[in-house]
RNA sequence: GCCGUCCUAGCUCAAUUUGGUAGAGCAAUGGUAUCGUAAACCAUAGGUUAUCGGUUCAAUUCCGAUGGACGGCUCCA
């Protein structure tokens, strides 16, 4: 047999989710005669299918929908291609009573109309699909969700189910395995567990509370990304938590977020918006004082909650809350300085994320405008084609392998975003620059350039870690709680072997470490060496240093890290230089 | 907001199928043991079974509403 390329094998796999999406739709109708089809596509490692049923289904549902399938699958009902007109394909779907796949074949033209038959089960597709219904791999239906018809919260829910599906038993079982791999790194899990984080029904949904081991980190992030952004020339501003609407409706967020703003009232007639952005209230603090061209750029930083009313079923975990922590950055320049600008920002993520150790796992787009359709854009072609340009040549000045996505860009300006990969393969996008024309226009920004007119500055925006919360969650389920000595919350326990014995010794190395700024914790509880050893362990403790009889009689720490080699015993100054090093330099370990 | 599932002690779970008012481990507290690298032992306490209402002689169990969590859909400046 000739071996595959990865896109032939790539095709097989899509050939043969789609070809289980119409298996499923086949074991459903015959579950449900009544049923109506929606669509049934392949997704990412699976696939699923819409259906409009007479009763609504639970779980138990789905292994008899899978043994319905199986015995299709041993069917080996071959897979028919058919070319029909449209009018063939009305009148086929009419006498089979499916106004989902009417309402699909109206769109659609003569001659690019194709059916599919496989058993008892015909449907509106353009294929491929494999041979016959044996060969599909192995597969499993995971579960049943709502969904609008065609996407759309205006139509009827459809019931979908969703499966994944993969070339062999073995294929699906270390998909099976990593989704419960990473369901151990949950977040939410991880975040009580380490005692990060928690949420109180008297407080409410979406508004998460950090703990002092959360808050730690929080902390540390900040200051780590404002010492970087202090180099680049960023300056750190602060403002009020809300302002007159009319903030929000000269810069338009107030218009086209309407339904998320949070008001803010009183009995003695104030009525204020909590922001939902906090570059207007930076627009501000520039408008303070007439600008000149030699002040320019000028670039505000600024960490804050900011407030946005998601709708109720959207909050969840920390990547989704009321309250969120924007770490946010905004530069004033002129057209000409935009280049160094973004330099000087690209560099800024490149510094922060090389220092996690995530930088070569970011993927970099560049997002411009859809040309064809120019209207839809603020700002002059001119500035746009410059802007763009720049944009274009930062990427490959700085080696970004940017993939350039035409129509992508904000109503604004165009922008280069950068995405990472979570622990399912899942894209999630946290840095990114963008240019913003219509910001300044808005707010009748100036400065006096070098021939004495007043002319509007452009506005660079930057995110780096974007939000605290959604950044939080990314590093819990990536370094699956054991963080880089720099950001744990605990970097060191002190455990003596015998609380009272050695208590003394164990509080003296414990006041050193303090001393030289360390997060450390003396566990003077009466359990077992054992006992405690896990239970550090259980916190994810970077460090355990474990003190008895020997290391009082010869001055020395045990040291036992979270993972790896025990070290041995040491003097204690060795260890801080050991551990000071790996602090500040933040190295990763693994 | 919409569709669906779930909610038992601080945490993880049992008892609910077939209605007869709840049990364990960990954690906590009190004691004993002071121990050298992933869980010492004994005891005590901890619950209006999320809340409210209904059906019933009787509801943690069945039904409804509310709140919260979760899986999706929609949305995400």
């Amino acid at each position: 047999m000739s071996k595959l390329t990865k896109e032939q094998k790539e095709e097989q796999l899509h050939a043969m989710r789609h070809s289980l999406a119409h298996i499923m739709a086949e074991a459903v109708q015959e579950m449900f005669p009544e049923v109506q089809f929606g669509i049934g596509p392949v997704i990412d490692n699976g696939f699923y299918y819409d259906f409009d049923l007479p009763r609504t289904l639970v779980p138990e549902d789905l292994p008899l929908i899978e043994k319905k399938m199986a015995e299709i699958v041993k069917q080996k009902n071959r897979f028919e291609r058919q070319e029909v007109s449209k009018k063939e394909a009305l009148q086929f779907f009419q006498k089979a009573k499916e106004p989902y796949k009417l309402e699909l074949i109206a769109e659609l033209e003569d001659g690019e109309i194709t059916l599919f038959r496989s058993g008892k089960f015909v449907d509106l597709c353009k294929g491929p699909h494999v041979e016959n219904t044996g060969q599909v791999g192995a597969f499993k239906l995971t579960h049943i969700a709502g969904a609008y018809w065609r996407g759309d919260e205006k139509n009827k829910m459809l019931q979908r189910i969703y499966g994944v599906a993969f070339a062999d038993k073995k294929e699906l079982k270390k998909y099976l395995n990593m989704v419960e791999e990473a369901k151990k790194r949950d977040h939410r899990k991880l975040g009580k567990e380490l005692d990060l984080f928690c949420f109180s029904d008297l407080v409410g949904p979406g508004l998460p509370l950090y703990t002092p081991r959360g808050t730690i980190m929080k902390d540390e992030l900040q200051k780590h990304i404002e010492n970087i952004c202090r180099k680049y020339g960023f300056q750190k501003v602060s403002a009020p938590a809300f302002a007159k609407e009319e903030l929000f409706q000269i810069s338009g967020h107030a218009q086209k977020f309407a339904d998320e703003l949070f008001h803010v009232s009183s009995k003695k007639k104030h009525d204020f918006v909590l922001k939902p952005v906090q570059c207007p209230h930076h627009t501000q603090i520039y408008a303070s004082k007439i600008r000149s061209y030699k002040d320019l750029p000028i670039r505000y930083m600024e960490s804050d909650k900011q407030y946005r009313a998601e709708k109720t079923g959207e909050v969840g975990g920390l990547s989704r809350v009321y309250a969120i922590t924007i770490e946010d950055g905004h530069s004033f320049c002129q057209v000409e300085q935009v280049k160094d600008e973004v330099v000087g920002m690209v560099n800024i993520i490149k510094e922060f994320y090389t220092s996690l150790g995530l930088w070569r796992t970011l993927k970099v787009y560049l997002s411009v405008r859809d040309y064809e359709h120019p209207e839809k854009y603020i700002g002059t072609p001119e500035d746009w084609d410059t802007c763009e340009s720049m944009l274009a040549d930062v990427c490959e000045e700085l080696n970004l392998q940017a993939e350039r996505q035409e129509g992508e860009a904000a109503l604004y300006g165009p922008k280069i975003d950068f995405m990472f990969r979570d622990a399912l393969g899942k894209e999630i996008q946290i840095p990114t620059v963008q240019l913003d024309f219509a910001t300044p226009k808005r707010f009748n920004l100036k400065y006096i350039n070098s021939e004495g007119n007043e002319v509007p500055p452009v506005m660079v925006h930057r995110a780096v870690l974007g939000s605290y919360e959604r950044f939080l969650v990314m590093l819990i389920e990536h370094f699956a709680g054991i963080f880089p000595l720099w950001l744990a919350p605990e970097q060191v326990r002190v455990i003596p072997v015998s609380a009272e014995k050695h208590l003394e010794y164990a509080k003296s190395i414990a006041e050193e470490l303090r001393k030289n700024n360390f997060r450390v914790e003396l566990d003077d509880s009466a359990e077992s060496v054992g006992k405690k050893i896990r239970n550090a362990d259980l916190m994810k403790v970077n460090y355990m240093i474990i003190v008895g009889d020997k290391d009082v009689e010869a001055d020395t720490v045990s040291v036992r890290p979270l993972r790896g080699e025990d070290m041995g015993a040491m003097k204690l100054q060795k260890f801080i230089e050991i551990i000071a090093k790996e602090r500040d330099e933040k190295i990763i370990k693994n």
